[in-house]
RNA sequence: GGGCCCGUAGCUCAGUUGGUUAGAGCGCUACUCUGAUAAAGUAGAGGUCGGAUGUUCGAGUCAUCCCGGGCCCA
């Protein structure tokens, strides 16, 4: 505590004109000067209990936009609420900075076009680059996680590229290498041709695919076996680069082919598309079917392929056939297709099976390699118009159609991959899987759907590709020997010992791990004796991130202190790409080195898009920088408008959307606290007045503190009934946040507090006004002062977690400013503990009951035309349960005040409120009866309405009069009894009386006139505590009304004399203000000057 | 083809072990109230709760199937 607390009586006045932004501004510089963040930080260091939070790290490649901060805001709410609740905790954020994405960046900025040209610049200024840009960006989001009210020990930070972490992620693959699930595989990999670089199953499986369309030829495979002579098979492909490493063509044995004849060519394809290919012109209308066949029949035939004449052909050529394939569909193309294992990954794997040789034509930047003729050195994206042309000369090409299918593309550069038979190195998670399993079901999910997603990811995912091709990253510790054998280094301090040569050089430059300083460092291979240098790939960046619950907590270096927070209490980040990456990651490293889950809670959420729900994309103009909507919106509309959020379904935020809870949520709060401000301070009220005794700080644990052993008088001490109700919701509510909270069910959460002002706004402080009015200060007004400001100063630290900014300007003026020993700030307090003692379900039920005959009475008035300051003589309600019926006592002065009713009488008393009326079915009963209409309208209208109401819904025939009529006959309607005026509502119904007498007439006039003069008060600008002299001129009758409530009048609006119909003098018009008033035909009129 | 999620007012969505006659906000119009008002309140409508069958005294809620949309994966 800083010990200068300025304790004044009076409050700051609140300006209900408030600029939240402003006021942002100035708290977080208040926070600033009074190391708020830092008291906050070290808050419960004393105390045992403890929460582990874990943070994923925040991409450090460019400035925030809103959706981080809808994750940030996650993460900041529940650290602050267990901070409140006293746990001790790391408030350790973290920073990606490896990886491909950030290489690109750094392209980009430079201009680079390829590899080459990075390689050119040279590879350990392009890596200090990279980390330059990435320290840029964390400085940049740590200033706009302040900005968002984000308390984390900043100057704690973790980076995935720092030294811990990468060699805490080498132990891990050194044991994984230990158990024999490290191994180099290969493959035909997905490959961006631009970035040079292979890409896994995680970074392609969904960003990864994008609707291309791509000219597909239609060929012909000239059969070459006796017997088939001038025959050919017809294939289609959507490569046309890969035609000239076609080895071998599938058809599946199960479907049927057609042997068909088309303009002398005799082709077979999938019967299945005879109808489809014609209509695409690829046959002609003379296409005829020779004959029907099994694909089996086709399988083993040899052909010519289209490029058998090139070099690289020269082993494969041998090998052409038609294989059996089951996977080989009949929806498009031709039902035959094109096998080429050196560039497909299931035209691999089919090629392994039948021993054929792949044929790789690309180099790393998608070329042709030698061998391939006139194509060698061209791209693979640039040589479609060859091959057609070629495939035309030798009378091979049939057609090309455009063809739009989902292709996959870098997801980063967004250039369309080739498939690359390469090396790659791989984690096989066969063994893994099962622990993997285990430990996605211990955990628990919110939502809950989280975990049958990861477990349904877990089950399909292949062995984990973690090499890359690229510069910066993790240098992968892997020592490959020619000998075939390869050893993975577990540490910095095993490295050394290993190193035959480049150590001191490493060591010289810093021993960062990462190329090319450690490319220096050779080893000898363990198998041979070899000089080993390392595999020149980095790894992928999900290592890196997946790490975090080891590398942050000393996992490596201080065992008790790991075990203490691993593992973690709870996570969270968006799902939309965790299931696979980050979650995933996570627990495979848990996996493997402890055989332990990573966290014990994983909280996940959708995804934001803009106002109209469209995905928001930096390209498409609609995505937010997070600095602007702070600008423009504030931080606690922003935060607020998170937390409201289911966060399992997706956000559209805007602007709009801001405006909206600002008008709802922010401006009603902060009109109660400015409310309450006025009027403390007028009325010299401060909290050493307030008669609940509140408790702010942390008490022992386990002990009552002031506030939950308080107990209300006996006596009651001027609490109203409407002081108890509010205290019961305020207790409800602290009870409702703390479980919703703790089980992470924030929706209910904020819908309870927006409940809760709402209760306060419009019931609690538009009843209680009359009591902080008055001039006289008992026990009454202090009641309600003590209540409101109870009610103020919790919801301020309710709200903290949720909107710091106007929860600590509301706490500071209204508590740490006035009490003595208060902490400094909202942030520093505890989270509130409910007083059970003052939950008082009747009373709650009974101001519920209230509140909605109140709002039937209004609706009735608003039907009758009445306005509420015409006094009416009852007010008639049909509630639905005894309870209610006897209740109506209990709220009947606060119906008759809110209502401006005389009286409230049960609808009981008086046979119900709605009566029948019946109407003859003309349409049926016309035709039928002819002219004796007349004589049945009089009979309805004679006989007893409930009574054929009855029998009508019972379809039972009618008796009126001498006829006997059919159900349907009738037309049955409710109406509302004469005089009364009803609103009904899910069975409840009430009814105002629309008969006025002079009395209420006169009553009503002397509101009207009141309302008037309070109107030239106000707009004549005096003081809420100005006295008046009025004069009052009206007709002779009217006057005679007023003067019956003079005094009323006189006492409404702090009047010290009133003179009705004296004639004015000039001098007193000048200074006075008037107003006339039309009152049915007669003009009121009303002069008003201060006395 | 498999897994998961969703389908409720024109739009966005609540509806937490099945329980009265299903709600809110936005938008439109009108009215009311106002010495906290950049407010608030009331009304007007607007719904086959995607469809069908079943379980049950009772289904928006549970089960099965179907239709439509989304996500994840083959």
């Amino acid at each position: 505590m800083t010990g200068t607390i300025n304790v004044t009586s009076q409050f700051d006045q609140v300006d209900p004109k408030v600029d939240f932004v402003a006021n942002e501004e100035a708290i977080l510089k208040w926070w600033e000067e009074n190391d708020i963040t830092a008291r906050y930080l070290k808050l419960n260091d004393d105390k045992e209990k403890k929460f582990s939070f874990i943070d994923g790290p925040i991409t450090a490649n460019n400035p925030m936009a809103v959706h981080h901060a809808w994750g940030r805001t996650y993460k900041d709410l529940f650290l602050r609420f267990r901070n409140m609740q006293g746990y001790r905790q790391r408030f350790q954020n973290g920073f990606d900075g490896q990886g491909l994405w950030i290489e690109v960046e750094v392209e980009k900025e430079k201009g680079f076009k390829s590899k080459r040209d990075i390689e050119k610049y040279g590879i350990g200024k392009f890596v200090e680059d990279c980390k330059a840009r990435v320290d840029h960006f964390a400085a940049q989001i740590t200033e706009q996680s302040k900005r968002l009210g984000f308390f984390m020990d900043w100057d704690n930070s973790y980076h995935t590229k720092s030294d811990e972490n990468n060699y805490t992620i080498w132990h891990f693959l050194k044991t994984c290498a230990d158990n024999g699930w490290i191994y180099k595989g290969r493959d035909v990999m997905p490959w961006c041709p631009r970035c040079g670089t292979g890409l896994s199953q995680h970074e392609i499986v969904t960003e990864g695919y994008r609707d291309i369309t791509h000219d597909s030829p239609f060929l012909k495979f000239p059969l070459i076996d006796a017997g088939h002579e001038g025959e050919s098979l017809l294939i289609w492909t959507t490569t046309p680069w890969t035609l000239a490493a076609n080895v071998a063509a599938a058809v599946n044995p199960e479907n049927d082919y057609v042997k068909v004849r088309d303009e002398g060519a005799v082709i077979y394809f999938s019967k299945a598309l005879f109808e489809s290919l014609k209509r695409d012109q690829v046959l002609t209308d003379e296409a005829k079917v020779l004959a029907e066949l099994k694909g089996s029949e086709l399988v083993g035939l040899r052909y010519r392929g289209p490029f058998d004449e090139l070099e690289a052909q020269a082993e494969a050529r041998l090998q052409h056939r038609v294989l059996a394939w089951d996977q080989v569909g009949e929806s498009e193309g031709t039902g035959i297709v094109h096998t080429a294992p050196g560039a497909g990954a299931e035209d691999f794997r089919l090629g392994k099976e039948h021993g054929l040789t792949p044929i790789a034509p690309l180099d790393q930047a998608g070329i042709y390699l030698e061998g391939f003729g006139e194509f060698t050195g061209r791209a693979a994206a640039d040589v479609n118009d060859m091959i057609f042309d070629s495939l035309e000369t030798r009378g091979l090409l049939v057609k090309v159609v455009p063809y739009t299918h989902r292709y996959p593309v870098c997801w980063r550069c967004g250039t369309e991959l080739v498939f690359r038979l390469v090396d790659e190195w791989f984690i096989s998670m066969d063994e893994i899987r099962p622990k993997m399993e285990r430990a996605t079901k211990e955990m628990q999910w919110y939502p809950e759907f989280g975990k049958a997603r990861e477990l349904d990811w877990l089950k399909n995912m292949q062995d984990w590709m973690i090499s890359k091709k690229r510069y910066y990253g993790l240098a992968l510790p892997i020592y490959a020997c020619d000998c075939g054998h390869f050893d993975v280094i577990g540490s910095l301090e095993e490295l050394k010992e290993r190193a035959v040569d480049g150590w001191e050089e490493f060591e010289a430059s810093g021993s960062s791990p990462h190329r090319p300083w450690i490319d220096g460092v050779k080893i000898a291979c363990s198998e041979c004796g070899k000089t080993v240098e390392r595999i020149a790939d980095v790894g992928n960046a999900w290592l890196d991130a997946g790490i975090v619950p080891f590398s942050t907590i000393k996992y490596k270096t201080d065992p008790d202190y790991w075990n203490e927070w691993f593992p973690a209490d709870w996570i969270s980040e968006s799902f939309p790409g965790q299931f696979r990456n980050w979650f995933y990651s996570l627990i495979v490293m848990a996996a493997v080195l402890e055989d332990s889950m990573p966290a014990k809670q994983v909280f996940s959420y959708a995804t934001m898009r803009d106002e109209n729900g469209e995905e928001m994309h930096k390209s498409r103009d609609n995505a937010i920088w997070f600095e602007d909507a702070a600008d423009r919106m504030g931080v606690d509309v922003m935060r607020w408008t998170f937390c409201r959020h289911n966060p399992a379904s997706n956000l559209n935020f805007g602007y709009k959307m801001g405006d909206q809870v600002r008008r709802q949520f922010l401006i009603p709060l902060w009109n109660i606290y400015s409310f309450f401000t006025t009027y403390a301070n007028l009325d010299g009220w401060t909290p050493e007045d307030c008669s609940i005794p509140l408790s702010y700080g942390f008490g022992p644990e386990g002990e009552k503190n002031t506030y939950e052993s308080w107990t209300m008088p006996v006596e009651l001490e001027g609490f109203s009934e409407l002081d108890r109700w509010i205290l019961s919701e305020l207790n409800q509510l602290i009870g409702r946040m703390t479980e919703n909270l703790e089980t992470w069910q924030l929706p209910y959460a904020a819908g309870s507090v927006e409940q809760f002002i709402e209760d306060l706004s419009n019931w609690y402080v538009r009843r209680s006004r009359r009591r902080f009015w008055k001039t006289e200060g008992d026990k009454d007004k202090n009641a309600a002062y003590s209540t409101l400001y109870t009610c103020l100063t919790t919801l301020s630290r309710l709200l903290a977690p949720f909107t710091p900014f106007v929860a600590d300007i509301m706490y500071r003026n209204l508590v740490a400013e006035r009490v003595g020993d208060a902490p400094d700030s909202v942030h520093l307090t505890s989270w509130p503990k409910a007083n059970d003692s003052l939950i008082d379900q009747d009373a709650m039920d009974r101001t519920r009951l209230a509140i909605r005959l109140a709002s039937l009475g209004r609706s009735a008035r608003a039907q009758s035309r009445l306005k509420v300051r015409q006094p009416l003589a009852e007010f008639v309600v049909e509630v639905r349960h005894d309870w209610e019926r006897k209740a109506l006592k209990d709220i009947e002065a606060v119906l008759k005040d809110e209502l401006n009713v005389k009286s409230v009488r049960d609808a009981a008393e008086i046979g119900g409120l709605l009566g029948f009326a019946i109407k003859p079915n003309l349409r049926l009963l016309g035709p039928k009866y002819g002219r004796q209409m007349g004589e049945i309208r009089s009979a309805i209208a004679a006989a007893d309405p409930d009574e054929i109401a009855r029998a009508s819904e019972a379809g039972e025939m009618i008796s009126v009069g001498s006829f006997m009529l059919e159900p349907d006959e009738v037309l049955v309607e409710r109406v509302a009894l004469k005089d009364y005026a009803v609103a009904t509502d899910a069975g409840y119904a009430g009814a105002v009386l629309t008969i006025v007498s002079d009395e209420l007439k006169a009553e009503g006039m002397a509101r009207e006139v009141v309302r008037v003069i309070q109107n030239l008060r106000k707009s004549s600008g005096l003081e809420i505590s100005d006295r008046i002299n009025l004069w009052i001129s009206s007709s002779a009758e009217i006057e005679q009304s007023l003067i019956v409530h003079s005094e009323y009048i006189s006492e409404e609006t702090l009047t010290e004399r009133v003179e009705f119909g004296a004639a004015i003098s000039d001098d007193s018009l000048a200074s006075a203000a008037i107003e006339t008033l039309d009152l049915d035909d007669a003009r009121v009129t009303i002069i008003l000057e201060k006395a």
